[in-house]
RNA sequence: GGGCUUGUAGCUCAGCUGGUUAGAGCGCAGUCCUGAUAAGACUGAGGUCCCCUGUUCGAGCCAGGGCAGGCCCA
């Protein structure tokens, strides 16, 4: 190319425009165009005018929104929820149904407090109590609505429209005292008991702490450990040895745990007998210290022997060991609760230790299980603090973690020490004081279940399992979780020894224990007998509510409430009650409920909202509180790992919005298979973005999001070629009244697609299945973008507006404003740029303010056309397959051939003749030609239809096959001619096939220039005639007259004047096409002068080399023509 | 340890009630087309359909047993 001399072309005079002029894709900055629209959505109020839009229709769309945590702010995993949640309820808006419109916070709970006291550097629940409880929960309180408020801002960003005015809190008094209520109903069916439950705790912070929370704190110790001997009883002078790492814990003992499958040694030492695991007896070796002599192995027995063997326990002396005994809930107690029995446990190893396990049921989560198992009583012999209590004597008020040496001390004084030994070992320690932590069991609240397995299917547990299998889970597999988690879960632990949650209205009478559970804030007006001054006017938490006491309806004691709060699933469970006004208005609750759709990502919410919101709606009114319930998988890191905030895998929801756009995020969401986990891509990193900024351009994306974003690039890249042309052509939809019949063959053929697309997507959207919503806009896309395009493309360039050409535009933009409102609930945002712009010079009814105001789009049974569809699915192959053959021929598509041979049915052949203009002007061939089944360039063969084959012949298929493998050609064509086909099995037996069981399929035979697919076959005619040389440099040449328009900044409307500088024999090839050159490069003098002469002046000059057109070097000389000829 | 779930091309995923030589998009290589240009077409390379064993005329799909990832329970 020659260096070209740039002329900027004069800007076309603004006239008015039917369309704002469109950004281009390579420019278009999707988080701006974002922020700019909800400007303009919010000076507008187009929100309230959506909320509106339904507010008397009949029918309903009914949701219930899962409370989002208020804790902290979102992470795009959060995006997909309510993604999700927001496109069904602005589908069912456009659809016309009546909604509520109402988001969710979740509020109360220990995680929230967890955070205030990061936030305040507290140490321990006294720094809590010192604070004053009131102001710590107002702190809380004031968290969750700084919380709410900034994800409120988020979810706008994500286009979320709901009613962010009429937000429900899972901590207002609505709630709370719905739950009241239904705990009253529990406490009616004689549900509520008190029990108790083994948690990790931490002595120091006098806290419970969760198993999320050990996660954090876990760390590798070294303990002394200890070897104890407790003597059995009826065997004098012979022990169990038994080791453990925690000897706080062996006060608190209650049995020891053999497993049944291992061997045991009866050992003989020091004049002692021990017994312990026989693959451990070498231990003993090492443990052999000055105290310890020699020792003999004098018998074996499997732990199976030893169960029930009774024993003498290490601190039997202490008084806590002849109190009354108590038991976990729900347990039959063992015979004699003053003794200590071995049982079986099958988790025993033989590994470590003795293989004799000491088993303190009150101070281990699997010693507590185990002892609920076995019916063992419990010990529980520290208090909050950590700190043994009063009826461990020597003990009491000694913390738990300085007692090792008193203990081993008492042990020796006993003679039951036998050694102690330093380990190794991974140890709980509380993250925030780094204290090793406890297991320690406490008295809490319980809703029961009824028992498992019941034969009869009695109990709680079985009534949710009836109605559980009335709800639709997407996916299938929900209701088999669900399923599973209620027939193994245990008795549902209400209560949490804690200060910010629903206050457990528990009033328990100290004088006669019984308790009574209060169902709404009048009843405990009317009963409270002292203190209710001092809660009125506050919310029912802590510490206000518990001023309020009540007189005992037994004994006329007074009785407070239990200090305890709400587990929080209570309160989000609680939603399709409380916040349908269950209470105070029951006709508004039955109008609404139950939900006709929730949606929650699935891991954890079997056992969490879904179960809670079944218990509770199972309680209260016997009904399935929801009709279907789409859970979706998990967001995960680029690597496919879970994403933690600790590792800076986490993603914020506010980062992936600014830089890659709500939409597209929305996009990679909603087309995502639900039961899949996302690999959520990297985004553009910081540097990247300030790059960018720097070069005014939007951020390039990786690959991943590219591909997430295609089809919106599509979309759009069809909306820019439509705008730039309609507006060149001022074309305004309705300009020109085009007819049905101005529509051409493609054009009835995309609106067919489109017609299937809207029905396809409207079906998706119906079912809650997004991602074949997305499939089937995407499928759609390709066809306009592929197919429509590029077959309008000449009817556009046409000079001015003929009604072919209007009926080309009507047509796009028929297509484009149906995709922005079919995108409208996915991606609302480009589909309401879209629809703006395509709208804006359209002031029809119809026509709304936003996208989001107008009617979902309906089939149009005028434009249904299933055979046109399918004879251009059918041109499309024959054009592949023509371009299949170009390419082996080496035949580029400029260069004009004579003819395309193509073999296909008889039946079809009318059918594509109707569409061979658009095959041939697709290949630029001359003539389409049909082969006959018996023209010397095919190849025919038979194939087996297996389907209908195996069906009928099963067994002597193979030799079916194998007789098939040797029909030849002309057995083919016998049965393309009559019909059937005799062949003869491998073991001598005939047969003869049909056509329903065999088929005919051509290929083209060797040393032919075609292409094939599935028994369609396209064959070229490559011979080149001087004419059709000539033609195709005539086409080369005017492509290159255009890039030369385009490297000079050319308007795509201008016109120009051209001189070609070329030699004689070029020129004389070219005279025949002088006026074609001219209409394709809008030059309106076309002359030529010889090469090497004089240069003209021009605009600009660019040079093509000689090979690049057939040895004729070619100089293109363009000047923009002043006034635009149009 | 138990339940559910996933495992198909370098990457992300389709594959309908089991039916010959397993597909798409992206990426890669080559060619082409192109005044939509971060678009588009064609061709090619690239697969032990996680492994093993069954059932069947026939298994990516069904059954049993493993291995690995994810979620949950214990």
């Amino acid at each position: 190319m020659t260096a070209a001399t740039k002329s900027k072309p004069k800007k076309n005079l603004k006239v008015h425009q039917p369309f704002k002029q469109v950004t281009p894709l390579n420019k278009l900055d999707f988080p701006k165009m974002e922020r700019d629209l909800l400007r303009r959505w919010s000076q507008r109020d187009i929100m309230a005018k959506y909320l509106r839009r339904n507010e008397h229709a009949t029918e309903r769309f009914k949701f219930i929104d899962g409370p989002i945590t208020a804790n902290n702010k979102m992470g795009v995993h959060h995006a997909w929820n309510r993604a999700y949640k927001d496109m069904y309820q602005r589908f069912n808006t456009m659809l016309g149904k009546k909604q509520r419109y109402q988001n969710g916070y979740d509020c109360q709970g220990l995680w929230v407090e967890v955070e205030v006291e990061k936030e305040k550097g507290f140490k321990s629940k006294r720094d809590i109590e010192e604070f004053g409880i009131d102001n710590f929960v107002n702190a809380c309180k004031a968290r969750v609505q700084t919380f709410a408020n900034i994800i409120t801002e988020q979810s706008k960003r994500l286009g979320y429209w709901t009613n962010w005015d009429n937000s429900y809190f899972t901590m207002s008094e609505e709630n709370n005292y719905t739950i009241w209520k239904f705990l009253q109903v529990c406490n009616e069916r004689g549900l509520i008991y008190k029990g108790r439950d083994s948690m990790p705790w931490c002595p120091r912070c006098a806290t419970g702490i969760s198993d999320m929370e050990i996660n954090e704190g876990r760390k590798t110790v070294q303990h002394t450990s200890v070897f104890v001997r407790f003597a059995l009883k009826q065997r004098p002078n012979e022990y169990l040895l038994v080791w453990t790492t925690t000897p706080w814990t062996l006060p608190a003992n209650v049995a020891c745990a053999v497993n049944p499958d291992l061997q045991y040694a009866r050992v003989e030492q020091d004049g002692s007998v021990y017994y312990l695991c026989k693959d451990l007896v070498p231990k003993l070796e090492k443990l052999r210290g000055h105290t310890k002599g020699a020792f003999t192995v004098t018998d074996e027995l499997p732990g199976s022997a030893m169960v029930g063997w009774e024993y003498e326990g290490p601190f039997d002396d202490l008084p806590a060991w002849s109190e009354k005994p108590f038991y976990a809930a729900g347990v039959t107690p063992k015979e004699n609760p003053y003794t200590h029995y071995v049982v079986a446990w099958s988790e025993v190893a033989a590994t470590e230790g003795t293989g004799i396990v000491h088993i303190a049921p009150g101070c281990g989560r699997e010693d507590f299980y185990l002892g609920k198992d076995e019916g063992l009583r419990l010990l529980a012999p520290i208090d909050e603090s950590g700190e043994y209590t009063a009826e461990y004597g020597w003990l009491a008020g000694k913390f738990v973690n300085d007692v090792r040496r008193e203990i081993f001390d008492a042990l020796k004084a006993k003679e039951l020490f036998y050694t102690t030994e330093v380990t190794t070992h991974v140890y709980p320690h509380c993250w925030r004081c780094g204290t090793e932590l406890v297991f320690r069991n406490v008295e809490e609240w319980f809703i029961s279940m009824g028992p498992h397995n019941n034969p009869e299917r009695k109990g709680l547990r079985y009534e949710i399992m009836d109605v559980v299998s009335s709800i639709r889970w997407i996916p299938d597999f929900g209701l088999e979780r669900e399923m599973d988690w209620l027939r193994n879960m245990e008795d549902w632990m209400i209560s949490k020894k804690r200060y910010w949650g629903l206050a457990l209205p528990i009033y328990e009478c100290s004088a006669c224990h019984t308790f009574e559970i209060i169902g709404s804030e009048s009843e405990l007006k009317n009963r409270a007998v002292e203190g209710w001054e001092f809660f009125e006017g506050h919310t029912p938490h802590r510490p206000w509510i518990d001023a309020v006491k009540i007189a005992c309806p037994h004994c006329g004691a007074v009785c407070e409430r239990i200090k305890d709060v709400g587990n929080p699933w209570l309160d989000a469970g609680i939603v399709p009650y409380s916040t349908l006004h269950y209470r105070d208005n029951p006709e508004y609750w039955n109008d609404w409920f139950p939900a006709n759709f929730i949606t929650e990502s699935f891991p954890g919410q079997f056992r969490n909202w879904f179960y809670s919101m079944l218990v509770m709606s199972i309680v209260l009114e016997h009904r399935a509180p929801f009709e279907t319930v789409l859970g979706f998988a998990s967001v995960l890191s680029d690597k496919g790992k879970p994403m933690h905030k600790s590792d800076g895998t986490a993603v914020w929801f506010d980062e992936a919005s600014e830089r890659i756009g709500s939409d597209t995020l929305r996009w990679l969401f909603m087309s995502q298979n639900p039961e899949q986990d996302v690999w959520f891509p990297l985004l553009p990193t910081m540097d990247e973005m300030s790059d960018a900024q720097k070069t005014k351009k939007p951020v390039r994306l990786n690959d991943k999001w590219m591909q997430v974003r295609s089809s919106l690039d599509k979309i759009w890249n069809v909306y820019y070629f439509f705008v730039t042309y309609a507006n060149i052509d001022q074309f305004a939809p309705g300009k020109l009244v085009v007819q049905p019949d101005h529509l051409t063959e493609v054009d009835r053929w995309i609106l067919a697609e489109l017609q299937e697309t809207i029905r396809e997507v409207t079906d998706g959207l119906t079912v809650f299945d997004s991602r074949r919503a997305t499939i089937a806009l995407s499928d759609f896309i390709e066809q306009l973008s592929n197919w429509y395009v590029r077959r309008v493309r000449r009817r556009i360039w046409k000079n001015g507006l003929d009604y072919d050409k209007a009926a080309a535009y009507e047509t796009m933009y028929t297509a484009l404003l149906t995709i922005s409102q079919l995108i409208a609930p996915i991606t609302p945002f480009i589909a309401e740029e879209m629809y703006l712009n395509l709208t804006r010079s359209h002031k029809k009814p119809e026509i709304h303010e936003s996208v989001h105001l107008a009617d979902w789009p309906k089939v149009n049974d005028l434009y249904v056309n299933q055979s046109l569809r399918e004879e251009i699915r059918l041109a499309q192959r024959v054009v592949n397959l023509g371009r299949s053959a170009r390419e082996t021929a080496k035949k580029r598509v400029r260069q004009p051939l004579q003819a395309i041979y193509v073999r296909i049915d008889e039946s079809k052949r009318a059918r594509l003749l109707d569409l061979s203009e658009q095959i041939l002007e697709e290949l630029n061939i001359k003539e389409l030609k049909f082969l006959d089944a018996d023209s010397a360039m095919l190849q025919a063969q038979v194939k087996p239809n297996m389907a209908a084959l195996g069906q009928k012949y099963r067994q002597q298929m193979r030799g079916i096959l194998e007789a098939l493998k040797s029909a030849d050609g002309a057995a083919a064509m016998k049965l393309y001619t009559e019909g059937r086909l005799p062949i003869h099995l491998p073991d001598g037996a005939a047969l003869e096939l049909n056509t329903d069981e065999v088929s005919v399929g051509f290929t083209a035979r060797e040393g032919f220039i075609a292409a094939e697919d599935n028994g369609l076959v396209a064959a070229l005619d490559i011979t080149l005639t001087p004419e059709l040389e000539a033609e195709g440099l005539a086409r080369d040449l005017s492509h290159y007259i255009n890039s030369a328009r385009k490297n000079a900044d050319l308007a795509i409307e201008d016109t120009i004047d051209t001189t070609l500088a070329v030699d004689d024999a070029f020129k004389a090839l070219l005279g025949k096409y002088t006026e074609y050159i001219c209409e394709e490069t809008l030059t309106k003098k076309l002359k030529f002068i010889r090469l090497g002469a004089k240069a003209p002046v021009a605009d600009y000059t660019e040079t093509f080399a000689a090979d690049r057109l057939d040895g004729h070097e070619t100089v293109v000389y363009i000047t923009r023509v002043a006034e635009s000829g149009k």
